[in-house]
DNA sequence: TCTGGGGTCCTAGGACCC
DNA sequence: TCTGGGGTCCTAGGACCC
């Protein structure tokens, strides 16, 4: 009897690095292996990464650090100021990896890819898996978790899952779906934040199964829009989510909270100007070029609600332009429109939009486009890639820049020179049970 | 005292046009 | 007292993600 091929059941992997940022820091200082390590936000604000054990002793993603100061100091919590460079080098590498061992990789987010698994044999999800995490980890030291499932919404459940029972890696195929979704709850559903699922709570809606055995669409669609919909079919195994292919961006932003209270205009020029740069070298690293730019200038959030005052103002360049020149002009003139005396702003930040790639611009016929901008731009941009962010800049950006944010704890960690390079050889003996290497050579 | 930053998508409602 | 209807485009705001 001929064997008919059959075509395998569509299959989703997500890859997870495990507490990334902190486990980043930890690269560089094994000895934080077992130790509650947290990394802040930017002008050491909040806490935007929690290792495990820092979890235990009750800290969470996301609260304000000031908050739990007591507990930081009590355990002896590790603690770090983000560094964006040393986290996107080593996304970068665990990236890289990734689309040496799979084809059909799609980066979602800096710690986080989505792995077509269709072409895995049936059921040897989890041993390829496993094996895709022990290469990643031994070659980067960056733990991972690998969640499987016929929709990314599934194979996200399936990651969460795996990470709470310490597994590396989860299938959650269709004959065990049932026990974990009614396992669920449906706030933890990808997608499901916390204002959907106070809606959903509402019409008594509270796990991952009711959710999807739903049966009023009208009504999910009501509460949830579109969204909702798309969610509860994803649940039920029909893919509708698509993980976005790192597509050009749309609007690029660079936004800060100054490191205290800001009422000289011209400091807030300098904090401007510096944003635009950030957004402009973007917006010719991803070969676009934009038209609008807006600013906006704000006073803290957190104070009397009477006092808080926010304005912004946006301009049109005549044609679309990378240049940082023509960005950081049409800025300053906002921020001089917008300006108020004796205003205790907090917080600044631009905007660049309507977009578009820089082939097939459209020319404009009255402005004739200066020779010199683009080599100069390029050369900008080379030089600051090597010798770090903001080497060199615009005049407007200013020496001091002492409005700039707190940053207290920066690790200098970042791999940019040889001497800066993890060692990883010696973890191969322990991760694969075999014999030293000859030599610990550096990678 | 101290409370992040950078994105995307969807919808309702207003403006405008014919 | 009665005062069109349908389509498109834009924007603000809300929701979510990491």
């Amino acid at each position: 009897m001929l064997s008919i091929r059959r075509s395998w059941p569509e299959r989703w992997a997500i890859l997870d690095c495990n507490a990334f940022y902190s486990s980043c820091e930890r690269v560089f200082r094994p000895h934080l292996r077992t130790l509650p390590v947290v990394v802040l936000s930017n002008n050491d604000g909040c806490m935007i990464s929690v290792s495990p054990e820092a979890k235990l002793l009750g800290l969470k993603l996301g609260a304000p650090v000031h908050e739990v100061r007591e507990i930081i100091r009590k355990h002896r919590v590790y603690v770090f100021s983000s560094n964006y460079q040393l986290y996107g080098d080593l996304s970068r590498r665990v990236m890289r990896i990734l689309d040496e061992l799979h084809p059909d990789v799609l980066q979602y987010s800096i710690d986080e890819a989505f792995i077509d698994f269709s072409h895995v044999p049936p059921g040897d999800e989890e041993k390829w898996a496993q094996e895709v995490c022990l290469r990643v980890t031994r070659e980067t030291g960056i733990p991972v978790t690998i969640g499987i499932g016929r929709t990314k919404t599934i194979a996200k459940i399936a990651s969460k899952r795996a990470k709470k029972s310490k597994q590396k890696a989860m299938y959650l195929a269709d004959a065990d779906i049932e026990a974990a979704l009614r396992d669920t709850p449906v706030g933890d559903v990808w997608g499901i934040g916390p204002g959907f699922e106070a809606k959903l709570k509402m019409h008594n809606i509270r796990t991952a199964w009711e959710f999807r055995e739903h049966p009023n669409t009208p009504l999910i669609r009501a509460l949830l829009t579109v969204t909702g919909e798309r969610l509860r079919d994803e649940l039920r195994g029909i893919s509708c989510v698509e993980p976005g292919e790192m597509a050009e961006k749309k609007m690029i932003s660079s936004t800060r909270s100054f490191g205290r209270r800001v009422y000289d205009r011209i400091e807030l020029e300098e904090a401007v100007s510096t944003y635009v740069g950030f957004a402009c070298e973007k917006l010719r690293a991803q070969n676009s070029v934009a038209r609008g730019i807006s600013v906006f200038l704000r006073t803290s959030a957190f104070e009397d609600k009477t006092t808080y005052h926010r304005n912004d103002g946006q301009i049109f360049l005549v044609s679309a332009t990378n240049d940082t020149g023509q960005f950081t002009r049409a800025a300053i003139d906002i921020v001089r429109a917008l300006y108020r005396r004796d205003t205790p702003y907090k917080k600044a930040g631009i905007f660049i939009f309507e977009i578009s790639p820089r082939a097939g611009q459209q020319v404009d016929l009255f402005q004739v486009e200066d020779s010199r901008i683009a080599p100069l731009m390029s050369a900008m941009d080379s030089i600051n890639k090597k010798w770090g962010r903001g080497t060199v800049r615009m005049a407007s950006c200013g020496t001091k820049q002492d409005w700039r944010m707190l940053c207290e704890k920066r690790s200098n960690k970042t791999q940019l020179h040889w001497h800066d390079l993890v060692e990883v050889r010696r973890e191969v003996p322990q991760l694969l049970g075999t014999s030293p290497p000859a030599q610990n050579k550096r990678r």
